[in-house]
RNA sequence: GGCAGAUUACCCGAGUGGCCAAAGGGGGCUGACUGUAAAUCAGCUGGCAACGCCUUCACUGGUUCGAAUCCAGUAUCUGCCA
């Protein structure tokens, strides 16, 4: 096997393509160094500068934004997905479209996830509510919710999907993650890996970080190899994946396996809870090459993005702004609301008067909200532009803060409105800008 | 004018003696959504002092231990015939 013998440690000479500076260290609230800091991210299409919150555009879209609007609310990079690209139209079209960036008219960076996140969510937590009182553990996933068929199946060599789609059956490895990532052409890519469930058991998550070890080593060959292949390219970095759920010692491990690997940065992934969100993130800090990125994956509530800024993750994404918005929640500093609610009908102000998007600039609550009730599609447009800059701005401005030094009093200042203004349990308190 | 058929909760629509406060949709209300199987999903949707009680299936009156369901009359609507 190829990659058995393939020293995953060596340098690439294309690497200058792709470069992270770093800026402003932040001070804990003691005046100690902590973890976090801000910086740059050189890549062909522009620069990046950290920390910084990624649009996901899955299928080469951000849903419901036009590209010139995600640039226009100051989305510095949009992140696709390999998989989803994949089956439908297929990576060779955005190959031959000229990658990702000029397949959807995106001119700034762009980011694909490698299809591991789907051996997730369309395999072991492919059912909704998984009843642990029924749980199979004799499978090698003993978080299989069984009952409901699943539509990933992983093996050590890779996994097998069924698609949603169509029902095809098709197969992903590293080398195949590799293969349409490059052909996609995103400036920045992830390492094929197998994310787990907080249901799995601590054996399971073992054997899993393991495949996910030696699946990173093979990506890291096969992407060097369609690197110079496809010699006439911009360079495109790999970020390699840390995964270990919530155990400190699998974690640590995982940085130092994957530390030590060619990676141009890295990704942190896994069902977190959010308590230890924090902890975890300051782990991989503590571990992983300070001098790379590290992009925590899938993540956008406010308490949560200012705990992974402070304990030193450098960017995010997160399906939450553009979801939620086809559902008619919105963010405000004083928390998230359903723009459903009959007290809306009438009401004549922006979603939020704090808000500089375009959304808050030209159109009302009561609009919006009677075109969400009316089905009309722009409703959907309208507060995603706003979700989206929310949470934006909100990395933005911790960016700012840390240069300034006001980190901790933003942080303060903006989780403690956030969460004050959510509707109490009763749901008797109605929304307070 | 004659004959036949209809009338169920906000709307549509099941139900044709007790398991019916009444299926299923729609609509409405509330909530959830963290590397997107997601314009999705879940709960509630006659009233109340609520493991029980009260008022509902066009209206009025019957039959029956018991009626949305059976009978009679009335009203309205729809077909066909004159």
């Amino acid at each position: 096997m190829p990659h058995e013998s393939f020293d995953a440690t060596e340098s690439h000479s294309r690497q200058s393509e792709f470069s992270f500076e770093l800026g402003t260290r932040l001070r804990g609230s003691d005046g100690s160094v902590s973890n976090g800091r801000t910086g740059v991210i050189t890549t062909p299409h522009g620069q990046i500068k950290t920390p910084a919150f990624i649009a996901v555009g899955t299928k080469a879209t951000v849903k419901a934004i036009l590209p010139e609007s995600v640039a226009q609310l100051g989305a510095q990079a949009v992140l696709a997905n390999a998989y989803h690209l994949y089956l439908q139209p297929g990576s060779d079209v955005l190959d031959a479209a000229g990658g990702l960036g000029r397949f959807m008219n995106w001119s700034g960076p762009t980011f694909t996830d490698s299809g591991g996140f789907q051996v997730m969510s369309l395999g072991s937590g492919f059912k909704k509510v998984i009843d642990m009182s029924s749980v199979d553990q004799s499978g090698p996933d003993d978080a299989v919710a069984p009952g409901k068929e699943r539509l990933a199946n992983v093996d050590d060599d890779g996994v097998w999907f069924k698609s949603h789609l169509n029902g095809d059956m098709h197969r992903f490895s590293p080398e195949i993650s590799m293969k349409v990532q490059h052909e996609i052409g995103a400036d920045i890519m992830f390492a094929f890996d197998e994310l787990t469930t907080l249901q799995n058991s601590r054996g399971y998550q073992v054997e899993s970080l393991e495949r996910t070890r030696l699946w990173a080593q093979r990506c890291v060959a096969e992407h060097f190899n369609l690197t110079d292949t496809r010699a006439s390219k911009d360079y495109q970095a790999l970020f390699g994946v840390i995964q270990g759920a919530q155990y400190e010692d699998l974690r640590r491990q995982a940085c130092r396996d994957l530390g030590a690997m060619s990676f141009d940065g890295f990704g942190i992934g896994g069902a977190l809870e959010k308590e230890n969100l924090g902890t975890i993130v300051g782990w991989c800090a503590e571990e992983l090459p300070e001098n790379k990125p590290r992009h925590l994956l899938g993540i956008s509530e406010p308490d949560d993005i200012f705990t992974a800024i402070e304990n030193g993750a450098d960017t995010f994404d997160c399906v939450s702004p553009t979801r939620v918005a086809r559902n008619s929640a919105f963010y405000t500093p004083h928390g998230r609301f359903n723009l459903s609610g009959r007290r809306y009908k009438t009401d004549f102000t922006p979603l939020s008067d704090e808000c500089d998007c375009y959304t808050c600039q030209h159109y009302t609550r009561a609009y919006i909200h009677h075109l969400f009730k009316s089905k009309e599609l722009v409703s959907h447009t309208l507060i995603s532009i706003h979700n989206e800059r929310f949470v934006v701005k909100m990395v933005d401005d911790a960016r700012q803060a840390i240069e300034d030094g006001t980190f901790h009093e933003l942080k303060e200042w903006t989780i403690s409105r956030y969460y004050a203004g959510q509707p109490d349990p009763q749901g008797l308190q109605t929304s307070t800008r």
